[in-house]
RNA sequence: GCUGGCGUAGCUCAGUAGGUAGAGCAGCUGAUUUGUAAUCAGCCGGUCGGGGGUUCGAUUCCUCUCGCCAGCUCCA
């Protein structure tokens, strides 16, 4: 007589043991067909499940995120039965769901291709909509290892043999095909709707690099066409805003053969880049820096001291003279230790914050390379602070106040917080772990932000903060971090003079808020799909004459607005204007002016801003001001009158 | 680094079942003096990523290599 209580507390008795799917019958016609899993006393089971006790359900349908998860998880097996149908003795390994679709790793002689997808992708449809009934069984594990070593199935059998003895297995079978799997699955292949295979790729097997690599079939399914037409449209949003197509439309920067994982800045990429790095500049003034410069190319015993050779001597460049090994730096910090050395440090000095836009250069593995998001010659926007224990979190709070300025004038309002404690292998004692840890926790308390903990994610030499950002399409970026280091400083002899007179070793804080400038720049580029804000456009204004009657009063325009600060430049050509207009609409310049025999008589311009909006018709003095305003509100959104943000 | 795909004019792309390649845009020249997203005409432009091989002949087939792309691994 099971009693089964719903998630609105009401309650069902029925007169003997039934399934999930009985209920959800009991309920109604329409969620017995909707229904795909329950959740019976916050475990998720198959809608196959038998209730002989009195239990809490609740019916997972296509309307629950959980749903979602069980439709692409059995759109993963769909994927391997269709797979194994068509291309015999290839195996199976695993095919976990994923944020907004799955995948499936196989082993097998044959070599998938684009074309095969459409091929299997065809197969799954079939069996879909011959709504093959998924049934669920249960075996013991030696049985289940006998089993699928029957089946040719070896890592699978490796799986279950890593699964904890004496448990049972389960297994789910759609047609002649099955596969191990704990489950809950939908109650039939017919409920899998709006599937698409999206990519084929290689992974290792248990994602170990010296394990043999598997082919990874990659897939998005939904509850709907409609959703999976949504998800579709939005990858190509996505891909519309990719930095290097961008970059090459509005002649951002190049990247060549010759010198892979490094870029040509080209005129316009390289205002954008002087603009953030003068501005990166002046906060860091505010927030109590010292701007320093330190040498590209050094001894390697000093990265032999640092530590740094041992651990990444694959990732350096060295390079050999005068009969000695020079490493280009691959981060900045022994360098600012050695200015830091350089003369006896009082307390009185601390905290000494020393700030380097540091080209550093790292031998990245050939496939990581991406863009200028991932390259091998980048500057980081890194400083060091050398304090004291008490000192930590006061400057941590100090940080995060500039890291938030510092994302709101670029436009960034959503920040992600993570602390990273402290991993297996580290060195320090455990109590400085602890005031370590405890003071960046309590830096981010006292702001009342909200952080999330990643236990042993920490970096050797002390736990971090890092800060991510959502960009305007909901991509997570990490950029900003701050760590503490209680290994470098002593290991290459930092000291001060203790109010008691005694040496003391710093504690040294390593930080950076926009990471590297080519990602922080790639990253722009997408969050504004290479429209870019009036402060940082690299052209802010074109004037362009209706005929060349008005180039006289066109340059003299643009001579004024020039020597007012902004970035301008004259469109004389011999063109129409609507020719002109639509080349610099491409080139997103935010302010074009057009002047012809009425303005030149007036002495006004008449402004156009983006996307064609009429803004009127300006005197230069007005038009000044109105540049002014537009770029003194840098990229924040909540101010912005650009349209199209 | 690993697996797979790709590499044709400045850009975006077509093409050759092996007989040294074509379009649009851009560029150049000329005409046009134009009012808010493309005026017209003509011309120029490529040892088909690089090396080697097979072949009478390779951009096409094979092989090595470099780079790019996707994913995996890595990321001080």
């Amino acid at each position: 007589m099971p009693t089964v209580t719903l998630p609105d507390g009401s309650q069902r008795t029925f007169e003997q043991p039934l399934s999930v799917y009985d209920v959800a019958a009991d309920i109604g016609a329409g969620l017995a067909k909707a229904a795909l899993a329950g959740i019976v006393n916050g475990r998720e089971v198959d809608t196959s499940y038998w209730l002989e006790e009195d239990v809490a359900l609740s019916i997972i349908t296509d309307r629950d995120d959980a749903g979602i998860d069980i439709i692409r998880h059995s759109t993963a097996h769909l994927l391997a039965q269709a797979v194994q149908q068509l291309f015999p003795g290839t195996q199976v390994t695993i095919g976990p769901t994923i944020d907004e679709g799955f995948f499936y790793d196989f082993a097998s002689a044959h070599h998938f291709t684009p074309d095969d997808l459409d091929k299997i992708e065809a197969r799954m449809t079939e069996i879909a909509d011959s709504d093959l009934t998924v049934e669920r069984k249960v075996c013991s594990r030696d049985e289940a290892i006998e089993l699928f070593r029957n089946m040719g199935e070896h890592f699978k059998v490796q799986i279950i043999g890593d699964l904890p003895e004496g448990e049972d297995i389960s297994l789910y079978q759609q047609g002649e095909w099955m596969d191990l799997c704990r489950g809950p699955h939908v109650p039939s292949t017919g409920k899998l709707k709006a599937f698409k295979l999206t990519k084929v790729a290689g992974a290792y097997w248990r994602g170990d690099s010296n394990n043999p690599m598997l082919q990874r079939i990659y897939g998005t399914a939904w509850a709907n066409k409609k959703q999976l037409k949504a998800y579709l449209n939005r990858i190509v949003e996505a891909e519309k805003r990719d930095h290097r197509k961008i970059a090459k439309k509005l002649d951002l920067f190049h990247t060549q053969e010759e010198a892979p994982g490094m870029v040509f800045w080209h005129p316009s990429g390289w205002t954008i880049y002087q603009i953030i790095e003068q501005y990166m500049r002046a906060q860091q003034r505010q927030f109590g820096y010292q701007e320093i410069n330190t040498p590209q190319l050094v001894d390697i015993s000093l990265w032999q001291r640092s530590g740094h050779a041992d651990k990444f001597a694959d990732g350096m460049f060295t390079l050999e003279a005068d009969d000695r090994q020079f490493a280009v730096k691959p981060m900045n910090c022994p360098c600012h230790v050695q200015v830091f050395n350089q003369g006896l440090k009082s307390y009185r000095d601390l905290p000494l914050r020393l700030a380097e836009f540091g080209s550093c250069h790292r031998n990245e593995p050939s496939g990581s390379l991406h863009g200028i998001m991932r390259v091998r010659g980048f500057t980081q926007d890194d400083a060091h602070i050398f304090c004291t224990e008490e000192q930590i979190q006061p400057e941590v709070a100090d940080f995060i106040d500039m890291l938030h300025k510092v994302y709101a004038d670029f436009g960034f309002e959503e920040v992600i917080y993570r602390l990273s404690t402290r991993p297996e292998q580290r060195v320090g004692s455990d109590s400085d772990w602890d005031r370590a840890e405890r003071a960046l926790a309590e830096a981010l308390n006292l702001k009342g932000l909200p952080w999330e903990e990643l236990p042993g994610e920490g970096a050797f030499y002390g736990p971090k903060i890092e800060f991510s950002l959502k960009d305007c399409i909901g991509r997570v970026w990490q950029l900003g971090t701050i760590q503490v280091d209680f290994s470098m400083p002593g290991r290459l002899d930092a000291q001060y003079v203790a109010e008691d007179g005694s040496r003391q070793v710093p504690v040294m804080l390593h930080r950076a808020v926009l990471g590297s400038f080519e990602r922080f720049i790639g990253i722009l580029i997408e969050h504004y799909e290479g429209e870019f804000p009036t402060w940082l456009a690299p052209k802010q204004v074109v004037i362009a004459p209706i005929t060349d009657k008005q180039a006289d009063y066109t340059q003299g325009v643009a001579a004024q607005l020039s020597t007012a600060g902004f970035r301008v430049a004259t469109d004389l050509r011999n063109e129409k204007i609507g020719f002109k207009i639509r080349e610099h609409e491409i080139a997103k310049v935010p302010f074009i002016l057009v002047v012809g025999d009425k303005e030149m008589a007036a002495g006004t311009v008449a402004v156009r801003g983006r996307h064609g909006k009429d803004l009127g018709v300006l005197d230069v003095e007005a038009m000044t001001s109105l540049l002014a305003a537009e770029a003194g509100k840098y990229g924040r959104v909540a101010e912005s009158t650009q349209p199209g943000e």
